[in-house]
DNA sequence: TAATATATGTGACAGCTTGTCATAATGCAA
DNA sequence: TTGCATTATGACAAGCTGTCACATATATTA
């Protein structure tokens, strides 16, 4: 978490970091970028820079809370929009989340976060979240109130909703794939299309007639 | 990879060196450990240490490649020992591979390859396999030909490894999972088997008949 | 207004890192 | 022994991080 002192800066400082950071995030991962030219880029000295983050880390999970799409309102009005059907409701999130994020002006950043995202980093990042952001939607709806159950295996929440996180973490799997392999966005799309048919529908050729051996 | 020099050292001073890494390469993550204590560890000058490998991640991956289960075997008598069987033979299979390295006395080592792995990590790491070993069985089998399709809706060989590749990144997922949230060898081993019951007969209730509306 | 307290800005610095390179030591063939 | 290729070495430049004593600005009170 940034310091009080930070949030209190004057607007155009604020900007002039926050460019200049995602300038370097841009054009390095996490690891390879250095505060050093950060700074150098905003114009503040190094000494400031402490007074504002404990440290890279802490900028950089900054600017993903600042940049990171909010999901969950676009996934709740894709499920609304589908009327709750889970499968309709997921592809049409993923293709606008997909579209989002590959498309965007920050690219290279989005890049430079999917491909040397990792389990831990993600997790810190997370718990960040939690901290600064309520989990509520907006309107005080939670997602798996409008998933419908009625053609689904899962009958409790948290079944329904260990699938639906499951099945997020496959999404940005499928994304990481789409730009290490510098997919297109529509074959990214449709990557993930397939891989949420397998686990909607299964791989196996259901049983037709009981049958007994 | 590690140049022809490193091979040719005589077996103890290679030891010694790989014994050196590991001790840091099990205490910290890559981006963490350090040339300097890899070198203080195994007592060879900071010189000749540049004319056995690249760099850091050289050294890495050449450990990866040495210590890593050659899940392809295992995977092969898996599935011959469940005749074919997709489900019983993966199942078979994921639990002995998360018993092996979530077990191993190289725990440190594979939690903090686990928890750091990145996709570009990942995908390094798999081209420095293929340029040193065959993608071959010793028997010369594939995997796909061991798998029988009688059951399952993909008939395909490119589909089918489309699918066994997904869910052996889903499987290195889970075990990720189970290091990040310090699961046992079998609550990690059954939240995969979970995840791979999803995907084998799908999430979605199937229509019992054919109904047009 | 002046005096004091609080908040913010600064760059030199110690201590760490990496990769290189001139030089030294060793092995081996003639 | 001599000569050549291979291997070993640590000092070094250049870079990085996080800190700290100090300078400056802003707010508060007498």
């Amino acid at each position: 978490m940034p310091t009080q002192t930070f949030f209190n800066l004057p607007e155009e400082k604020k900007k002039r970091l926050v460019a200049g950071a995602m300038k370097e995030f841009s054009a390095k991962p996490l690891n390879e970028a250095s505060i050093s030219n950060i700074v150098k880029n905003s114009k503040i000295s190094r000494g400031s820079f402490y007074q504002y983050f404990e440290d890279k880390k802490d900028l950089y999970f900054f600017l993903i809370g600042k940049f990171r799409y909010n999901y969950r309102n676009l996934m709740l009005k894709s499920f609304q929009e589908k009327d709750g059907d889970f499968h309709e409701g997921y592809k049409l999130f993923s293709e606008k989340y997909i579209k989002y994020i590959m498309e965007s002006e920050k690219f290279g950043f989005f890049e430079n976060m999917y491909l040397h995202m990792n389990y831990q980093i993600n997790q810190e990042a997370r718990v960040d979240f939690k901290e600064t952001k309520s989990h509520k939607l907006p309107n005080g709806k939670r997602i798996v109130d409008v998933v419908s159950r009625d053609n689904l295996k899962m009958t409790s929440d948290t079944e329904l909703i260990d699938v639906l996180r499951y099945i997020l973490s496959m999404l940005n799997d499928t994304i990481m794939e789409g730009f290490w392999k510098e997919l297109s966005v529509k074959e990214t799309q449709d990557l993930f299309l397939k891989r949420l048919e397998w686990i909607t529908y299964g791989i196996a050729i259901p049983a037709e007639k009981e049958e007994k051996e």
